[in-house]
DNA sequence: TTCTCTGTTTTG
DNA sequence: CAAAACAGAGA
């Protein structure tokens, strides 16, 4: 189950109304001949996973504004009539189509705003009815003076509207927090697997992300390119910090639950270059994406590689070897490793990689792991978008501020090892 | 019954 | 125009 959504929205069964027989020259039905509509016909076409129909298929539609594009002309032919290529459902206009292509997204970007609950929705509306049905609140006080005062539909939606992204100053009402976030908050995790407080903070986001509902992204970047760029130096340069480091990592590693067994031996020398790995890691990325399951398994196998193996012999992280080995312990075959280890000397993921590091400077990065936190934007707005064009709300440094990190996106800080989800029942009702 | 989903209409 | 509201349907 995806995020923050509810166990009681209606399981949806690919919706196939609407069913007359292909008539195309029909025009859509109007309201008032809704009701008309007999037994709804319960054959569940289940169509074919396809391409969210985005712009990199060759038929693309040329419609004001719409930019969908699709596989074969036959379907651009039925996305043309209105209709959708998924459900086959008509439309009256063509724009409604395009909204329309989030009934088959699994994300749910909008966000109950209530304390504790997880729910999240695709529609604004339908979350504007949860809050009016679900948390009707009471009036502060003085109930009987202020009758008119009751939590209204209108009255939501006035508290809704107060400022776009976030509720503010409910001040009729208990228990709503000042300000609190409508839109899925978007956490930007910058890392480099050279840095093994990157590790420590990866690991336990990790713990926390289906806690808190968001969206969680990590983007390798070039920690030296980072120094370099910002002027900062490697802390251990110090010689009183890099002795200290050994006992913070020991510290931590049992504060965190993260099993380090090592500090490589080769660290600080020229065999301590992460340019290659973290380039072999933006192809995993760009293949199995930013947020996937994939790559997040394959950061931690490869910080494991890393930091959590006793090396028999001195560790070159830029020996492509070196990087198979991590990338088969992330579970890849050789075959997959070996495309990603190829694709790593690539100009587009050369230069994503860079990319995402001049990005992660623009925002004021001045080491790893950088953390971004995105709460106002749109809830439909691609992160990829968020990232390149906007300035996050937030940026938290280090993996010792975590704690911040919760308070940023008004969540709960439970310590680097929170209890397991299962033991817990829901917070709210639902 | 209660609540959510979502296509269409209305409003600002 | 986009956002809010409506209203029918269905779980």
């Amino acid at each position: 189950m995806s995020a923050g959504q509810s166990t009681r929205l209606r399981a949806r069964v690919l919706p196939v109304d609407e069913l007359d027989s292909g008539d195309d020259g029909d025009e859509p039905k109007v309201t008032a001949e809704k009701g008309k509509k007999k037994g709804r016909p319960k054959k569940k076409k289940v169509v074919g996973r396809k391409p969210k129909g985005e712009e990199d298929k060759e038929f693309q539609c040329d419609l004001d504004g719409c930019r969908m594009s699709f596989a074969t002309e036959a379907e651009l032919g039925i996305h043309k009539k209105n209709r959708c290529t998924r459900c086959n459902k008509r439309f009256f206009m063509h724009k409604y189509l395009l909204q329309h292509r989030r009934v088959h997204q699994p994300d749910r970007p909008l966000k109950c705003p209530w304390p504790g609950c997880q729910n999240a929705f695709k529609w604004a509306w339908a979350r504007t009815e949860h809050i009016r049905t679900v948390h009707r609140i009471r009036p502060e006080e003085k109930e009987e003076e202020l009758p008119q005062v009751r939590l209204t539909r209108t009255r939501v939606v006035r508290l809704l509207k107060k400022r776009k992204g976030t509720l503010i100053e409910p001040s009729n009402y208990r228990s709503i927090p000042r300000a609190c976030t409508m839109t899925t908050p978007v956490i930007i995790v910058c890392v480099d697997v050279a840095s093994v407080y990157s590790w420590f903070c990866t690991q336990v986001l990790l713990r926390y992300k289906e806690r808190w509902g968001v969206r969680l992204q990590f983007r390798p970047v070039l920690l030296g390119a980072i120094f370099k760029g910002s002027g900062n130096v490697m802390p251990t340069l110090l010689p009183a910090r890099g002795a200290w480091i050994h006992k913070d990592l020991a510290l931590n590693t049992r504060f965190m639950q993260i099993p380090l067994l090592e500090f490589p031996s080769t660290f600080g020398s020229p065999k301590f270059n992460s340019l290659l790995i973290q380039r072999a890691l933006t192809a995993v990325a760009i293949e199995k994406g930013y947020e996937s399951e994939e790559f997040a398994n394959t950061l931690v196998a490869t910080w494991k590689a890393i930091w959590g193996t006793r090396h028999v012999q001195e560790l070159d992280m830029h020996d492509p070897d070196f990087v198979l080995r991590c990338l088969t312990s992330a579970g890849y075959s050789l075959q997959e490793s070996q495309t990603f280890l190829q694709r790593a000397s690539e100009g587009s993921v050369k230069e994503c990689l860079k990319k995402n590091t001049e990005l992660a400077l623009k925002n004021g990065a001045f080491g790893a792991p950088s953390i971004f936190v995105y709460l106002n934007h749109d809830a439909h707005q691609k992160v990829e978008d968020l990232w390149q064009l906007q300035a996050p709300e937030h940026f938290i440094f280090g993996s010792d501020r975590l704690d911040q990190l919760a308070f940023a996106v008004s969540q709960k800080w439970e310590g680097p090892v929170p209890p397991s989800l299962d033991s817990n029942p829901p917070i709210s009702k639902l």
